[in-house]
This record gives structure tokens, sequence and C-alpha cells, in this order.
DNA sequence: TCTAACGTTGTA
DNA sequence: TACAACGTTAGA
């Protein structure tokens, strides 16, 4: 099974068939550090992603068998790992995971730490607080979150808004759904600035004006499940079809992005992301209107049944080690409150700012 | 320039 | 409604 197959069916991406045919258990990894599952050659067909959801708990790790319990009756199993031969792999991965789990969790702890430092600043700046904000902004904390930060989201590790460690600064309540954290920067909602009377806060960055007018493509939260998933299925159609589908693994495609631009927002407006995951914040809809959402629906209860139980870890391909990578898709935070901030009322949505 | 991935459109 | 493919954007 594993080995040698080419591509199954379509066309064989070079990338598969180069790693596949070396080895069966051989981790593809692209630039990125993405790894790829050795494509179960069988799989032609894609699936829908109800299968793959539906049967990953049961698959976890260890039972399902290779490509071919899946293909048969059992529902072929979204990310679920991918285990090849296992043992030096296995180990080789669960470093690999580590490593980047830890690199991830760092990285979004980073945003925040750097989200905080700048409304803290922002905050002294315009309202001369007294400097002790209180939030020594996380950056230690993100440290020590850090390793344990695999699965959850960034809220998660600091406990949700409420737990915020960062504290109130100056009055003014560091809840991390007042940053929007993106590749592009750090953005401020503008709740948050009205909350620390930043209102005025000049700095909205064109960015974030060509995102909210759709012009530019959304990026990665980078701490949703799905983000934080370093490994490709290989066998969702999205990987299977990677060549011409161009599309990112419907498991690791961000919860934020799977929502319509305009959906995302109202999410990510009425709570921060992370808060939402939380549930700290009563957040009215989390579901969008289906008129909203078009692939939502079915991808994101995939993800959210099986993505967001089975981590990458458990998956098995460990993907990538700092997923600096590539193009387009870093970490980054959600960008599609703007969107809906815009749509409802303009775009004062966020404000940008700039760390120093 | 290449690759990854988002957004859109078309088809089943 | 979901999948597949294409065009385009974007970072390295
Ligand atoms: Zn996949
Ligand atoms: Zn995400």
């Amino acid at each position: 099974m594993s080995s040698g197959l080419s591509a199954g069916g379509r066309t064989e991406d070079p990338e598969r068939s180069r790693c596949k045919q070396d080895s069966p258990v051989v981790e593809r990894r692209n630039r990125s550090g993405i790894l790829s599952e050795p494509l179960s050659k069988s799989l032609k067909k894609s699936r829908a992603l109800s299968q793959y959801t539906a049967v990953s708990s049961a698959t976890s790790n260890g039972h399902r068998d290779h490509g071919e319990s899946k293909r048969h009756s059992a529902k072929p199993q979204p990310p679920p790992p991918p285990q090849p031969t296992v043992s030096a792999l296995t180990a080789a991965a669960k470093l690999d995971r580590t490593l980047e789990q830890v690199l991830e969790g760092q990285n979004g702890l980073l945003h925040f730490a750097q989200a905080a430092a700048l409304l803290k600043r922002a905050g002294m700046e315009h309202m001369l607080l007294p400097g002790g904000m209180g939030m020594g902004v996380g950056i230690g904390d993100a440290g020590s979150g850090a390793s344990d930060l695999e699965g959850a989201s960034v809220t998660d590790a600091v406990g949700g808004p409420v737990d915020f460690p960062y504290g109130v600064g100056g009055g003014f309540p560091f809840n991390p759904g007042l940053f929007i954290m993106t590749p592009a920067g750090v953005f401020l909602a503008d709740s948050a600035l009205h909350m620390a009377g930043l209102a005025e806060y000049p700095a909205q960055s064109e960015l974030a004006s060509a995102i909210n007018s759709g012009k530019k493509k959304r990026k990665r939260c980078g701490m949703c499940p799905p983000c934080r998933r370093r490994i490709n299925c290989d066998q969702c159609s999205s990987c299977r079809n990677r060549k011409t589908g161009h599309q990112i693994c419907k498991f690791r495609k961000c919860d934020e992005l799977k929502k319509k631009p305009s959906a995302a927002l109202e999410t990510c407006a009425s709570r921060p992301v992370s808060a939402v995951d939380a549930g700290a914040f009563p957040r009215g809809p989390s579901r969008l209107p289906d008129t909203e959402r078009h692939t939502q629906s079915r991808q994101e209860r995939l993800m959210q049944s099986d993505g967001r139980h089975r981590d990458a870890r458990t998956s098995g391909q460990v993907a990538g080690q700092t997923e600096g990578r590539a193009g387009g898709d870093r970490e980054g935070p959600c960008n599609t409150e703007r969107e809906r901030e815009r749509e409802r009322g303009g775009a004062s949505g966020l404000r940008r700012m700039t760390v120093d």
C-alpha cells in the first residue's frame, strides 16, 4: 500500500510520486514542512467530507488500516495517521510535532503578545496610562503555554478572554477577542479601540480595506485546529486533487476561511475567534446562515468533528516544522472580522497597528 | 520563478 | 450541495 502507487487516479502529483516511490514510509514534506500522507493510491475518487468525518473517531490511529480499509467499507478517515511503518517514523514524527507545536503555540501567543503590546502602547500614548497595564504581555507566558498549546487555540491556552492573563490595562480589558491578528499585521477591533479610547487611532491600513473589499485573499488564522494541523491527509479531494484543485487539505482548511467572508466577520467580530472557541462569549450565531456559507457547511462540519478532535499529531504526519514557508499562508489571524465589520458598518472594523 | 492556497465558477 | 478545476494572489 503505501508504496508505490502512483497517484491513483488522476494525475499523479509529482510530489507524491517522487516521495512515494522511495519508500512507503517516507514522510513527504514540502518546503513548507507540510507533510503529505502517502496518499493511498486507491483513493481515486474523492470521498465526501462527511465520510471522512464520520469515521474519524473510530480510527484514531492505530486502528485504521492503511488505505485499504478505508476504501473498503470503512470510511476513509480524514487525517488519521498514516502510519506507514510507524516505529521510526513515529518517533521522528513525534519530535517534529512537538517542535512544530511549540513553535506554533509560540507563534500564536506571539501574536497575542504583539497585539497586546500594541494596544498597550497605544493606550498609554492616548490615555496616559501609568504603565502598568498589567500585561506583561504574555510573551513570557507564551513560552510556558506554548508547550501545551497543541490543539488548543491561543485563547484556550490562555484560558479564554476571561482569564486572559495579560490582564487589564488601565481599565482596558485585553480581551483576545479584540485583536485580530493576521499575517499581515495585527488589527484591533473597533470595539477594542473604543474601549481604550483610541477610536481615533489612525492606522487603518489599506490592507484591511483590500481584504474587506475582497480584493485580497484572506489568510489562515493559524490558530484554529485545522490551521494547526500540519499534515495533509492526502485522502481528501483537495489533497488528491492538489494539482488541479489548488486547495489546501480539507482538514487543514482554516475554520475562518471556510466561512464566507461576511459570515466569518460576524463570527469574528462578535467575538473573538479564540474567545468563541473558549465559549467565553455569548456569541450569538455560531452558525452562519446557510446563505452565507457555501462550503462551510460540509467542510466545517467535517473539520469540527474530525479535525478538531484529532490533531495532526494524532494523525501521524506531522506537518511542518515551522510552517514558515510557503507562499501564501503563514499563520495569521483571522481577518474576516474586518469584512464583517465592514458589512455592518463600515470599514471601521479594525484598526491596524504596527508594533515596533 | 515556484509553490501553496484562496476565491470563483462550472458541473454532477 | 459537494466536488473539481481554473485563475489569481502571495510569500519565499
Ligand atoms: Zn487532505
Ligand atoms: Zn484557522
